[in-house]
DNA sequence: TTGACTGCAAATCCTTTGCAATACC
DNA sequence: GGTATTGCAAAGGATTTGCAGTCAA
C-alpha cells in the first residue's frame, strides 16, 4: 500500500494521517502475519513511533476496524489488517508461523449455546495449534 | 473436596500436599467458574499462599492436568479444574459470567487445516463471547 | 486556531525468579 | 535427612497514563 492509499483510507476513516500512522498502516498491510506493538516497534526501527504511540495507534485501528485485535495462546495481543472475512489461525508451535484458515463453521455451535443456553454469541475466538507443513517435513 | 480428599488427590499426582495446595485444590474444586491466580489469592484472603507460590501451584498443577489453562480475550491467564471432557466457554461481556459448552465440533475444520495446509492440529482454543440468558432479560 | 496526536517518563499490572528458610515424606 | 516447596523481595515484560509540546485539518 503506497503512502498515498494510506492517507486516504486513513481519512476515510476520519483519522488524521500523521506519518507514524502512515508507517504503521503500510506495515500492517504488508505483513502476512498478525503483528504485536512490540513487533511494529522493531520493525520500524526502535525509532519513531514510539512504543506507547504504537499502542495507541494500532488500538484506535481495532476500535474503526481498520485492524482486528487477535490473542494467541502465549498471550501476546496481536493485530492484523483487516481484510477479508473473518477468520482463523493456524499457529504453528514449532517455528511460530500463522496462517489463515478461511472456512468458518462455527454456527451450530453458536446455536447450540442459544438454544440450550439462552446465550446470544457476539464474538468468538478460535485458534489451532499444531505443526506447519515444513516443521512436519522438516527432521526434528 | 474436603482436605482429606485433596490430599489423597495430590499424592495420586505425586505432589507433596502442603496447606497452601490443599486450599487452592479445594478452591478451584468448588468454584464454578476458572480463576486466575489473582482471584485465587483474594479469596484465600490474600495471605497465604503467596500469590507466586500461587502462580507455581495452578502451573504445577497444569502441568500434571489437574487443571486446565484457559486464556480469554482479556488476556488474563484463568485455570479451571479438569473434570470432564474439553470444552468451551460462553463468556458473558456483561456480567462476566463463565458457562460450559460441552459439545465440540470443530474436527471438520482440523481436517480441513490438514487436507489443505498439511497443518497438524494438536489443540486449539474457542470461546465465545456475548450476553448470557440473565443479562438479555435484565434491563439495560 | 485548536483539538488530535505524539514523545517521554513514570506508573501499573501480571508474571517470573533468586535465595534463604521451612515443611513434607 | 534430603529435597520439594514456600515466602519475600526484586526483576521483568507488557501495557497504560499524565502531561506538555507538536502537528494536521
Amino acid at each position: 500500500m503506497s503512502g498515498a492509499e494510506c492517507r486516504t483510507l486513513l481519512s476515510r476513516y476520519r483519522l488524521r494521517s500523521t506519518e507514524g500512522r502512515v508507517r504503521i498502516l503500510d506495515l500492517m498491510a504488508s505483513s502476512p502475519i498478525p503483528l504485536s506493538a512490540a513487533q511494529v516497534h522493531r520493525k520500524l526501527g526502535e525509532g519513531r513511533p514510539d512504543l506507547a504511540t504504537i499502542y495507541r495507534t494500532l488500538e484506535r485501528f481495532a476500535e474503526v476496524s481498520l485492524v482486528r485485535a487477535l490473542r494467541f495462546g502465549d498471550g501476546a495481543r496481536c493485530y492484523e489488517i483487516a481484510r477479508g472475512e473473518h477468520h482463523h489461525h493456524l499457529v504453528c508451535t514449532t517455528c511460530g508461523s500463522v496462517a489463515d484458515l478461511a472456512t468458518c463453521r462455527v454456527e451450530p455451535l453458536e446455536d447450540l449455546a442459544l438454544h440450550r443456553y439462552g446465550f446470544h454469541v457476539a464474538s468468538h475466538s478460535l485458534e489451532f495449534y499444531g505443526t506447519c507443513r515444513e516443521c512436519t517435513r522438516r527432521p526434528q
